[in-house]
DNA sequence: CTGTTAGCGCATTCAA
DNA sequence: TTGAATGCGCTAACAG
């Protein structure tokens, strides 16, 4: 910035103002030392800058480790956000927290601005740390009572009712949802599930329609498990959500293996995955399918509006699953009367 | 830090030797200050030490952003770099790069020590352009020749071999390979296909085997129509391997439905994927997992070997994916004389 | 073994 | 509209 300065014939705070913008600067002046950052290639450091104005412009993806492995669709997460944190002048990092230290340490070192919280939990202690360490923070899903935190989230409640409908529409009445169940230890009271549950209960209700609920693991030998377990508890069922895309193709594999075809014996509705996930089944799961890249973004963009002190937005976005046919849905063999 | 001296009633360099250590300190001081820092919750500063350090910690992976999506195996990448790095005290920020300015920002600006390349393709413009900025790197992956360059890459090589010898140990001889493509525009050469197809045609020449080769899109559609071609275009051949995660279901679906039996009438073995992908289809594929946990483990540990000046490891890491058994492989029905 | 001190590269206040 | 000077929090000589 000194070398800049000296070649432009100007003082290295007259640098700082034009690349900042934060100082008027006269054209001609502004022109000189653009110049000179051009001839000598100049980009601020980004330590400096931060160093001088407490900001770092860096973000955390904070999610948890030691649990369970990402999805397919998660990735989408990832990706999402960093670019959208680039677009906006900042970088993302990703900070796999295992233990209240690895938090403590991103929370008390100032390396980050704020903080993307991933994963979260209906009763979730990472966000009573970070509301304790002031550090800013958005969430991508939602606590039990998160009206007065800044996050998106899938909207379970709408595209739960979307799908039901959908499936109702076609003439199903008897309908179940499997679910990759609340989990244990840690990942106790995952958000979506809790949400999915209470939504599929209560539309079902609403509807008049005969609910079955249950669920498995996270793997396709799961799912193969569940395809028994599902003809055996829920004969009259003639349709089922899955929100659980790692279980699917074992489900759908399994009912093949009983003899059950799809549709037209079932129809299977996923919830909440990808239309590439669906398309690695046979057949080809129609889909309600998560807005991740979108959920990145808006994830990312919230938080920085926090910071910039615009807290005029929502704080809150709840996005739907689109809905995308494939050829897992159809009437009922038998559709009621 | 001014604080805890003060407490500790030493000189802030003293702190700064214990916290770092990198000056001898007494154990009776470096107790007052351990004590003065518990006392007060010290957390050095992370820019402050970046500043003065010329070291920021921050390592970035550096991916090629608007190209293909992420494939369900390469999370795994992500979480295991990311998580190294925290191990050895240092942080991963996701670097999109679609074009040079991002790549020019990236080396700088002075926020990360190093860089971690993926999706490395056989001529990568972008290797050239990290040697030129002096900025420290590691590949995962490899270009054409990577004799100079530090990497960690999947040794393909012996994997293929290592298939091609499971299927013929079963007494196949007609065996092929289905690939991803090497892709166009930005993607083309993408190292893996490279080797693995030259892999393929020298083990199977060396072998005195009948070989096959194709490639379809990443896609469970794509798979389904590779299905067909395969079976017109290699009417005899009884074993195949899939390098392409992504098309497998459609492919193995696609035969079911010309009513070809895996792996009664054809033995598949998938390549470079993972146990929970090969799950995903029916029957549950052999497969030859990617070390990808491994690979981002060690391709951090060697970019942070370098960047300590520590060269004496070895700069070239090749990782071998491991055999699991499915139930997709199988002697062929008519075995060869 | 410990203290003093000079920057690291930049943003920003205060004067001019 | 511009410049000079101060300091962000810490590391690393250099002295002692």
């Amino acid at each position: 910035m000194q070398d800049v300065a000296k070649l432009a014939n100007v003082s290295i705070a007259t640098v700082s103002f034009t690349v900042n913008n934060t100082k008027p600067v006269s054209p001609a002046t502004r022109a000189r030392v653009e110049a000179a950052m051009q001839e000598l290639g100049f980009r601020r450091n980004a330590v400096g800058r931060a160093l001088a104005s407490k900001r770092t412009h860096i973000l955390a993806l904070l999610y948890p480790a030691l649990q369970h492995r990402f999805r397919g669709t998660v990735v989408d997460f990832f990706t999402s956000a960093a670019s959208t944190a680039n677009e906006h002048g900042y970088n993302l990092v990703l900070w796999p927290a295992a233990n209240d230290a690895e938090l403590d340490e991103l929370t008390s070192t100032g390396l980050v601005d704020g903080v993307l919280l991933m994963e979260v939990q209906v009763e979730d202690p990472r966000v009573e740390q970070l509301q304790a360490s002031k550090t800013p923070f958005a969430l991508i899903g939602r606590t039990a009572d998160p009206s007065a935190l800044d996050y998106v989230d899938i909207d379970f409640e709408n595209t739960i009712a979307a799908a039901i409908d959908h499936l109702a529409g076609l003439g199903h009445t008897s309908i179940g949802l499997l679910d990759g169940g609340l989990g244990r230890g840690q990942l106790r009271g995952y958000g979506p599930v809790v949400r999915a549950r209470a939504a599929f209960a209560e539309t079902m209700a609403a509807r008049g329609l005969t609910a079955y609920s249950t669920s498995c693991d996270e793997s396709p030998g799961a799912g193969r498990e569940a395809a028994t377990r599902l003809l055996d508890d829920a004969p009259g069922m003639t349709g089922l959500l899955i929100m659980n895309e790692h279980a699917a193709p074992g489900l759908v594999s399994g009912l093949r293996h009983r003899g059950i075809s799809v549709p037209d014996d079932l129809s299977v509705l996923l919830i909440a995955s990808s239309r590439e996930m669906a398309a690695m089944n046979d057949p080809e799961l129609t889909v309600m399918s998560a807005p991740s890249i979108e959920l990145g973004r808006r994830g990312v963009e919230l938080l920085i509006d926090h910071l910039n002190g615009r807290s005029d937005h929502d704080r809150h976005a709840l996005v739907m699953c689109a809905f995308e046919q494939g050829n897992s849905t159809a009437p009922p063999r038998h559709p009621a009367a």
